[in-house]
DNA sequence: TTGTACGCGTTATCAT
DNA sequence: ATGATAACGCGTACAA
């Protein structure tokens, strides 16, 4: 009581209780010693005794580690990352590491981030670039330093380890869907043109519904921003007027079919049974739609699960990976018979 | 070219190139030597022409400043979290600070969180409790350690600060808003009863429901969970039938609004000429629900900077902050004249 | 005001 | 396998 009240909190006190020295209780507490002997359990006794914990700075100043990961997403707010988040951070968190956040909603910002990341040392670094965003330059520089892993996104450096979507797979699994379900037409919301993403995802559209013998129109299908808004106008366009119409839409995004739903119910067409209305992300929205929306749900355990790996490795072995998503299938691509 | 790659990096490297000791270089580069005379300069453009940033490990062993703030919140997919996240960082960052994020849905697994947040020393630890959670007695064990800000939530600590919602402004503006409009009647779906907070607020309600000379009715008030579902079934059971009905509805939050004005446009009656609906949180979906929804809007700005000084203040000096929300008005409150 | 020298708590190295 | 000791990079008390 007379004493100091924290200076139980070293590893001096430690190894003095379990009468050994401190290298040997680094050792044990390290895992770098592999008995379990009577010592052994003397300095667990010990540490749990006088409620040791690690110096996480003097441990990363002597030895490089410092335990944490990196993460920069673009916002929170976004479903994808704040999903991302939600699987990220126990997965790490069971490693003894924590989780340093950056924001960045653009470019820049999230150069900014990355920077500060790389400056603290983090063990390893999460990349989920800005919409648009071009990070390669950037990350190629610290790639020789740190692992890097970025997570989805267009641009490719065999410097950098890359995990993404396989959405050849999931435009197959969409299509081939609907396919079961007896529709013959098919329509497609594309992202925003300028994404190199976008045409890709358009070109397997055609791929796929030629693959299934679908029929599209080419004025059916356009790109354009992932909103509700945008979901909307685009059902009052292609469904308020007596032309062909499309038996299915598949959207780019869940807000764009949220969008389109809310459409056709104002026009008087019903989900499923008029049309068929598949979405992209499996944000909690969709399940809250009525009727339930369909979606293809990114991969968020072996995305994270395979980032770490990844990290593991350490930055001599970059590597591409390429994770199937899964379609969840709910009440607006299932009709009734 | 013959050397190790990183040996620049230390303060050594620029205190040689600059001419100075390494003790000015410190004093030059923390900012505390207060002349920008030619010795301040020549370190500075030493650090720069080095890529020079200090090693947070070593700074952090030596003074025990990590510069780093911990925040806990239930899960990034709530969007009051994902909200106050993406207004935290861009503030944290710009001092040099970083963020270590830790996500725990329930009172045990946010326990854990916090310590381990603790155990790195964290210069601050802002906490986001999970419904239902109770952290005062986690909370007060480190209180004496570091400033502690616990946001939202109802237990009270007079060790720890706290930054809330003045709900009783929230419920002023709303239900004052509401009468402005000329309605006479209005109902309140809270959340769920467990809740003490839901408790008060529906007592608020009441007092304001008085104050305004309007009517409610003990059958429409309900407690219930914050869902689409619990929404939409609500509106069905008060709209459904030719009893009296409530001309405004106030939900406690946004979900349980949208399903209310699903369910609404499902029974043929029409927002804001039958009903007028606000929700709470200001989530994305206020702005994309046809029609928008006026709902409350945490001052996370406030929030965040509030948060930020209480922990710069130091554990020594708890205090309790109340900030005023704001009434976001979009179209479902608004009758066209 | 500036420089010297020590110590923060840990891990790595080198004997034993 | 274990123990003694150096070293990690920085901030600051102290001397100049």
């Amino acid at each position: 009581m007379a004493g100091r009240n924290e200076s139980n909190r070293s590893i001096t006190n430690v190894a003095a209780l379990a009468n050994v020295s401190i290298a040997t209780v680094s050792r044990v507490l390290s895992g770098k010693r592999t008995k379990d002997d009577d010592i052994a359990r003397r300095v667990r006794a010990a540490a749990e005794q006088l409620n040791y914990s690690v110096n996480y700075a003097a441990s990363a100043l002597r030895s490089t580690i410092t335990n944490t990961i990196g993460l920069v997403i673009p916002s929170a707010t976004e479903t994808f990352s704040a999903q991302l988040l939600d699987e990220i951070e126990p997965t790490i968190d069971v490693d003894s590491q924590q989780l340093l956040l950056g924001i960045g909603p653009n470019q820049a910002a999230q150069g900014e981030r990355i920077a500060s990341l790389v400056a603290r040392h983090v063990d390893g670094l999460i990349v989920v670039p800005a919409a648009g965003a071009d990070l390669t330059e950037i990350l190629e520089q610290y790639a020789g330093t740190l692992p890097i892993v970025q997570v989805g996104g267009r641009q490719r450096s065999f410097h950098t380890s890359m995990v993404g979507i396989d959405e050849d797979a999931a435009m197959e699994m969409t299509i081939g869907h609907l396919a079961d379900q007896g529709i013959e037409s098919v329509a497609y919301m594309a992202g925003k043109e300028i994404s190199f993403e976008s045409a890709e995802l358009f070109a397997m559209f055609h791929t796929q519904v030629r693959a299934h013998h679908l029929k599209t129109q080419a004025d059916w299908n356009r790109f354009g921003e992932r909103s509700v808004q945008r979901g909307f106008d685009c059902a009052m366009r292609l469904f308020s007027e007596p032309l062909v119409q499309p038996e299915a839409v598949v959207c780019a995004d869940d807000t764009i079919a949220f969008g389109m739903m809310v459409a056709l119910h104002a026009l008087g067409l019903r989900v499923p049974q008029d049309v068929l209305i598949v979405g992209y992300n499996d944000s909690p929205i969709a399940s809250t739609t009525m009727p339930t929306l369909t979606s293809v749900r990114p991969p968020f355990q072996q995305i994270v699960s395979e980032a770490l790996r990844l990290i593991a490795l350490g930055p001599e072995h970059p590597a591409h990976v390429s994770l199937p998503p899964q379609l969840i299938v709910r009440d607006s691509t299932v009709v009734a018979r």
